[in-house]
DNA sequence: CCTACCGATCGGTAGG
DNA sequence: CCTACCGATCGGTAGG
């Protein structure tokens, strides 16, 4: 079946070629069917290869889970993160990174949503080392927003009465509503809905001018 | 081992108890284990009975699924919805379901959170009438609050800008961010932020006063 | 990277 | 409600 038979000795760049193509794979259904769901077997099918080929590469299924949360955390930097460094701190940045998620998300990067959000239900109540790289690295996206707000309160963008972690926190949380309505119900007008509570919330979180009430 | 050996036939009102023993566990298990997580092997052994002693009364996986998430809504409906239906219409029931489901889920009522929430990230990629269930349920839960404040809103208790389905995502992603936070890091002080979102957003969109900037 | 295999567990069935 | 069983799949191992 296969053109190139290797027979005892692999080339050292086509694994890791190999490894990384396996672990995108992984973090798709894994988005979409949890990282219980990255069965060995199933991975095998869908690479055209043999279990233990998937298997060398990773040593356990946990080893196989953290590397898959590994690249999606590449990912989602590359997709969410980098451009939103180019911009000025403070305001802008943070405007950027929530925007950039809500697009990550729209633009169906994964096929599950924002693998971190899913990941983080699914092992939420599973105490162990990928519940806590999980929560590692969603602690540091929500404490990147809670900096970004600093900033701006420094920068006086936003009132100082503001306490960041409670913004990080509302903010936070209308972006996840969002990826969370849209993958429930199918439904596009989350993100709209995500875009004006942001908008609304930091216009009355401004100096620059009184909040207009409701909308 | 069990007291009782029935022969042939099963008293009716000891099977329909049975049964709803069997979905309590069910629903908790798949609280914080996913619905997949609920094995009918696994029912069995924490239920002392026999792999066919639970499949008799579903008849298939999916059927239990559906009847853990129909005994899941009853337990929500008795622990967030019912007393609040005892306040008056507009804020103060709106503001009463939802400390009732803050209450829900740190009084830990699931072991793994809000049952709707878990199920609902579990199985948004996932079609089928699980699904379409949970979505339906959850969807019943947005519309109630959605109507409250609709009914606010004529009372004059919130500015007519409002629009119902617009601060209906918002409150509800505060919550929903409250138990994942909670879950995810152990942390309690999430409920008190859910708090203070929701007693300031109702605040910036309440006729009474002009919202106080920031917190 | 492969074939061949392991014990455990899955949902489900036959028959009582 | 039970025992006894089915084929499929799970994570993982032996040996190459």
């Amino acid at each position: 079946m296969n053109e190139t038979k290797p027979t005892v000795l692999y080339h050292r760049a086509d694994a890791t070629k190999t490894r990384s193509d396996i672990l995108r794979v992984a973090a798709d259904i894994a988005s979409a069917e949890g990282l219980e769901g990255i069965s060995i077997g199933r991975l095998a099918s869908e690479m055209n290869m043999s279990k233990t080929g998937i298997f060398a590469h990773f040593g356990s299924k946990e080893q196989l889970q953290l590397a898959t949360i590994e690249t999606a955390k590449q990912i989602f930097v590359e997709q969410v993160v980098q451009s939103a460094l180019q911009k000025p701190r403070g305001v802008p940045r943070l405007m950027t990174m929530l925007e950039n998620w809500l697009r990550y998300v729209d633009r169906i990067v994964f096929r599950g949503g924002c693998f971190f959000a899913a990941a983080s239900a699914e092992f939420d109540s599973r105490p162990g080392v990928v519940r806590d790289q999980i929560a590692e690295l969603t602690r540091s996206w929500l404490v990147a927003l809670q900096e970004e707000i600093a900033v701006a309160v420094l920068n006086k963008e936003l009132t100082r009465s503001i306490e960041p972690a409670q913004l990080a926190f509302e903010l936070h949380a209308y972006v996840q509503e969002a990826n969370w309505a849209f993958k429930l119900f199918n439904d596009e007008s989350a993100f709209a809905r995500a875009r004006r509570a942001i908008r609304n919330r930091l216009a009355s979180a401004s100096l620059k001018r009184p909040p207009k009430k409701g909308q």
